[in-house]
DNA sequence: ATAGATTATGGGTAGATGTGGTTAATTATC
DNA sequence: GATAATTAACCACATCTACCCATAATCTAT
């Protein structure tokens, strides 16, 4: 299908096999436009959790990064913490990649894995990590979530 | 034909089959833009209901979603609250739609099902939960209905 | 009122998809 | 340079889903 190129949306669960091999679901791939040459970036998402970008879209990211001057010691280290967990994968013809122990660590994954569409991006995520957090959130959260909402939700 | 595009009102009661498919009262398909392609995008209402758009409607939606920096927690958790729920879903010969998992639990469908147009978007609602739902908006003061009549004149 | 078209709903099936495992290739180590 | 260790490519299979057909109920037009 050719609607909505490069956007993701939706929840799947799925397993991470004992290779540290993950699916990606192929509502995914098929909404990933042929310049990415079935590859994804991954690397480490601001929450414990990992994130997941069409090559295209990482390289439009990338730029941005070189513009941050590195005499700063904050651009450095934001850089750094960054590219340290980037790597680029391509898909095998089952469409799994594979994830890196150091992302594997850094979101706690174990087998069971929840992925979720966040339009530009994926993201992965043990799923009680995830209810902890939302938990967490729940309880602080503010009304600029209300304000979100009723800006953009029609 | 050309009356109302996409603009959907009236209420209709279908039945959620065993696979998870729902029909599309023939009324709001035949209102639907060609553009859609066939295709709605459904997700998570605010209500414990689902929400159906047209596609090009949601297209609007994404877009200022695409807009929120992942810089921001109240950002990431507010796109991930929603689009978690979302998906790009075409009808089928029968106008049939699947519904996913996640939203038949979030809106816990049983086999009897409520459609309500809404004009711009489509509610599916189990019966009870909006009459009860409808029961509790009840007690609520008429002064906020006062305020919404100053704004729009019926 | 009746025939034909449209619509709602149920079910079957071929092909796509997710997952585990095996073999070949590549890289690393001694 | 030989061998072990790691990674990438390949194969197999169970499950699921998109698509097709069938039928009954409803609507439309003459």
């Amino acid at each position: 299908m050719t609607l909505n190129q490069n956007t993701f949306t939706g929840e799947f669960s799925y397993s991470l096999d004992s290779k540290g091999r993950l699916n990606i679901p192929s509502k995914f791939r098929n909404v990933v436009s042929k310049k990415n040459k079935n590859s994804f970036v991954i690397t480490k998402g601001m929450d414990p959790c990992i994130w997941i970008y069409p090559l295209v879209v990482w390289q439009n990211i990338e730029d941005e990064l070189k513009k941050l001057s590195s005499l700063s010691r904050v651009n450095r280290s934001f850089v750094r913490s960054t590219v340290r967990y980037t790597s680029t994968v391509k898909y095998d013809k089952q469409g799994r990649i594979a994830i890196t122990q150091n992302l594997i660590d850094y979101a706690n994954l174990k087998k069971e894995v929840l992925i979720i569409g966040m339009v530009n991006k994926i993201e992965v995520w043990n799923p009680k990590l995830l209810s902890n957090a939302e938990k967490e959130f729940n309880e602080i959260k503010s009304s600029e979530f209300d304000e979100l909402a009723n800006q953009i939700i029609l």
